[in-house]
DNA sequence: TTGAAAGCGCTAACAC
DNA sequence: GTGTTAGCGCTTTCAA
């Protein structure tokens, strides 16, 4: 026994008297062992509580069975599921999955990636913050042979794997869906134009507009910051336009809310003078009144998927994959007319 | 330079031509190794980009540098801003977090407390699972000497340190507020009974009756598992009642939502035909419509009180803290009535 | 001021 | 079928 109370091969071995090597083999099932001595290591290693020590092991192997994560914001829906499909899968392969919050700071995923290349974890699944725009420290993890795969954000590159949503589509989905809804003015309420799946789900639009014949007016598109409040007057702007939308596609949560608000602070009615769709993964959407239309990423997939990807890299897999994952349209009351 | 591209003290002492030792000195700071030394040793490193190997140093300290965390539910914003607050407490003290999901398993749960186990982590923050009443798992954990904090659900025991919410308050001061407001029929939606934060809420709601000299009725208050559907019949039975009761104290988010729904359905008003409060983490709860009155632990705050209590626990502490956090109550629309 | 060597727990190559 | 030994990267006596 040492210090720890955590049995080890040799306190068997000296139980047993026989060698440590011995009960090494007996216990990976290794045929060179007679039935006799396995059993009886097998028996002792139950006796005595015996597990393996990991940490031996990886000192040989280089790595520990870890999967690193990395995400911009922990407490969101969105990521946490993320974070639960990757565990899932992660599990039942029998690694643990370590996770970190860069909190959209280039400096903390910096340290976040060095914290994890520290811990010798076998590979990382990361969501990068909005500033990232140098990736150096991901191609340096490439250069040390640990396998990267993107989630939810994509970088612009093709070296990595990734999975993300169909930005795109589901911003032109959702535009058709309110143009047959009979609506005309719809207006689009986005998040920083930096970001790639802002510019994504804005190209979506303005390709509906284009294939449903509506004019595209730079006076219906509202770029804000991700606040509360900024977003709230960001939405009271669209809606004082002189030509008021009747209609607003909102690009995450926190807009969706805001544009909800925005529009009761109006007194304006729903979807009557003003339908409102949005992309959002919290549940509570349709608990509101009225319930509210919502574009719905496949999180969980999404961890699952890239989770799978990783391990596949992890177990020799070198070519990148990039994996799409469709969304799901859940029209509710917000923005039905009919 | 090994296969996976990180330098070892090894490499660089053979790059200077001197001994490991020397560099594992110099790079300590160790004041025995000259400044000429210390300089060429610090030098090179950096060169050659070394990171120290922290599994190699764990296998001669027996452990990570590393926190495990079990919640019962990992994609809830109420154990994702727990986690939040674990990990940045932990970062702080450069100890990177593990989080396992026991999905309310009890199985699950002792599988994940043995994984933490096998992984060797410093310490293990512990949220049970609501079929556990066996805590054998976490009792053998203790024998090892490996510290165990619990948070947000306590277990019947002083053995452990602990940080929980003060839900005997927070009730008694919700039903008193309904009280206050001239609700005289208040009824209460709760989880299953065996949750001993259940009844420890109910246990406040009884005593702000007493108190209040309202009366005590049986059928005012209603147990449900926690799906939605279930829940919301609950909520519709309670509405049932002969004598409606006038006010609903929700005992969690889902409750919440799903009595607001069942009020809704039975076309009364809020809060005039019933009053609503709830026990929630949802920011959302304050863009419904009415807004919805809450009691909010403070999760985040849990969560680092619970890392802090368990690094000193790492660091030697050996007597249980047990901590009690404030809860935070948010009157909305939904609960008042003047 | 520096080096040599032991040892943390395990596996695998090599003996016998 | 089993034992011996080297070695993963690091720290830490013990020597020099």
């Amino acid at each position: 026994m040492t210090t720890k109370g955590a049995a080890s091969l040799k306190d068997i071995a000296a139980k047993l008297g026989i060698s440590i090597a011995t009960v090494s083999r007996a216990l990976q099932g290794n045929p060179a062992i007679s039935k006799a001595t396995r059993e009886k290591v097998v028996q002792a290693a139950r006796e005595m509580n015996y597990t393996k020590n990991f940490i031996a092991d990886s000192l040989r192997s280089g790595q520990l069975p870890l999967i690193g994560v990395i995400v911009p914001h922990a407490v969101t829906l969105f990521y946490s599921s993320i974070l639960d499909g990757i565990e899932q899968v992660a599990a039942q392969e029998g690694y643990a999955v370590i996770s970190m919050n860069s909190h959209e700071s280039y400096e903390e995923e910096r340290c976040n990636v060095q914290s994890l290349r520290n811990l010798h974890v076998a590979g990382i699944i990361a969501s990068v913050t909005q500033e990232t725009e140098d990736f150096g420290h991901f191609y340096s993890l490439a250069d040390e042979r640990l396998p990267v795969v993107f989630v939810a954000r994509d970088i612009p590159t093709p070296d990595f794997s990734s999975v993300t949503a169909d930005s795109v589509e589901a911003a032109y989905k959702a535009t058709c869906h309110l143009a047959r809804q009979g609506c005309r003015r719809i207006a689009i309420l986005c998040g920083p134009s930096r970001m790639k799946m802002v510019v994504e789900r804005k190209h979506g639009y303005i390709e509906a507009l284009h294939d449903c014949r509506l004019p595209v007016r730079p006076d219906y598109v509202a770029y804000t910051d991700l606040s509360p409040d900024a977003a709230t007057r960001a939405a009271m702007r669209l809606l004082t336009r002189k030509e008021r939308p009747d209609a607003i596609i909102a690009l995450n949560d926190t807009l969706l809310f805001a544009a909800m608000k925005a529009i009761k602070a109006c007194y304006l009615t729903m979807p009557g003078d003003v339908a409102l769709i949005g992309f959002s993964d919290v549940e509570y959407a349709e608990c509101t009144s009225p319930a509210l239309s919502t574009i719905e990423d496949q999180s969980r997939l999404m961890g699952e998927t890239a989770c799978r990807i990783l391990l596949k890299h992890i177990n020799g897999q070198a070519k990148p994959i990039r994996k799409v994952i469709p969304t799901i349209q859940k029209i509710r009351e917000s923005s039905r007319k009919a």
